[in-house]
DNA sequence: TATTTAATGAACGTCAACGTTTAGTTTTTC
DNA sequence: GAAAAACTAAACGTTGACGTTCATTAAATA
């Protein structure tokens, strides 16, 4: 029912490898495009130069490939979330690197599609959507709650709620461009335009918490 | 091709204004919980009591019922952002009313919906994208910037650029739970929870922002 | 009353997409 | 070489939704 199924080899030809990452490399971005409904399996199929039939195999139905193609975005979200971001510098110096690492991946316009797509396909989905808010920004604001927590045991800042002090700081960075941009009022930001972005944010956010 | 025809009295039974209303009302709120595609017009003529045929004598297609609704959900965004909040008190108790009145509209289960499904749908139609955050999003930072200049020129806060502290205000006061109720791992917000997150961020705020 | 327009329900034509079947080809193991 | 499984192209059946047509009834004006 799911994606994989051999594991010792057997005899017959054996699954080429490529085609899975092919398919849902091509689903996804064909999600991303039109949404679901208007996502067609054909074209998905023509997009990944596989056989329609080839899906059916693999993923029973549309609803199961959309699935995995979620399940793996979440890991890769979840991925990108771990990528260690610099423990070097002052406090200013490693929220900076952090709120760079952060923008870049959610101001990306893979992730700015994915944002588009993602809530009105979940919204009747609510385990996917608690599955991806946990691995995507629930865990986001984790880490960056241990690390302002850290600072503060250093006596850089101080607050009551680390969360509420984390919320804070990534609502500062995102600002206004991830609305633009979902809207595709704004297309891109330059590297210069989302570094001033982040900088600005962490200025405001230790004005507020420094002791 | 739009909406309207009649204005002087004519001959021949006369529209039910009542219809137009109803099927508009109908219309948003199965857009909202289906999206454009799923949305059946043969389900938004049950749920406004009206035939289809009435529907398509009214409204060309669906697409032209799609951008109706849109325009009158624009309208109506741009007069709840005009509705003038509080200019009594000291400056928080302002920022708090602005605050307030905009968390709710913001936060109401209506607004999450829409903001769940159109930029989905409005991906491929720039210009309804671009009126709807004119109207919305646009309008009410233009107002709190005129807001805080006013405050500024009184000397009770600085900045350089106004519609860059706007932003950062109306982020504070969001903070995550736009995120949270996006994807549905929230529900509804109480008023109090609400209170209690504007003055949070009017707090940072101004504790960043203040001379 | 005659005319004109709005509205309805039912039936219809059309089309696009899902998912299946079939026959045949390729690639593997035994 | 035989068996087994993956893959393909093409055709097919089915369904659901768009949008239309038609006959009929309702509500207005002249």
């Amino acid at each position: 029912m799911a994606g994989e199924k051999r594991t010792t080899s057997r005899a017959g030809r054996p699954r080429d490898p490529a085609k899975h990452e092919a398919i849902v490399h091509s689903a996804l971005h064909t999600f991303l495009e039109r949404g679901f409904n208007a996502a067609t399996i054909e074209h998905i199929a023509a997009r990944a130069g596989v056989s329609k039939v080839t899906i059916y195999n693999r993923f029973t139905d549309k609803e199961t490939l959309f699935e995995q193609v979620v399940k793996e975005q979440t890991d890769h979200f979840a991925a990108a979330m771990m990528d260690d971001s610099i423990s070097r510098g002052d406090l200013a110096a490693r929220l900076d690197a952090f709120g760079c690492s952060l923008l870049h991946f959610l101001f990306a316009s893979d992730h700015v599609a994915l944002d588009r797509m993602l809530p009105q396909e979940l919204a009747h989905h609510p385990q996917m959507a608690q599955r991806f808010f946990d691995a995507g920004p629930g865990q986001c604001r984790s880490r960056l709650a241990e690390m302002l927590e850290q600072a503060r045991s250093d006596r850089q800042i101080d607050f009551e709620d680390s969360l509420q002090a984390a919320e804070d700081l990534m609502a500062l960075w995102k600002g206004f461009a991830d609305v633009e941009l979902k809207f595709g009022v704004r297309q891109r930001l330059s590297d210069e335009e989302l570094d001033a972005k982040v900088r600005h944010g962490t200025r405001i956010f230790l004005r507020a918490y420094g002791v």
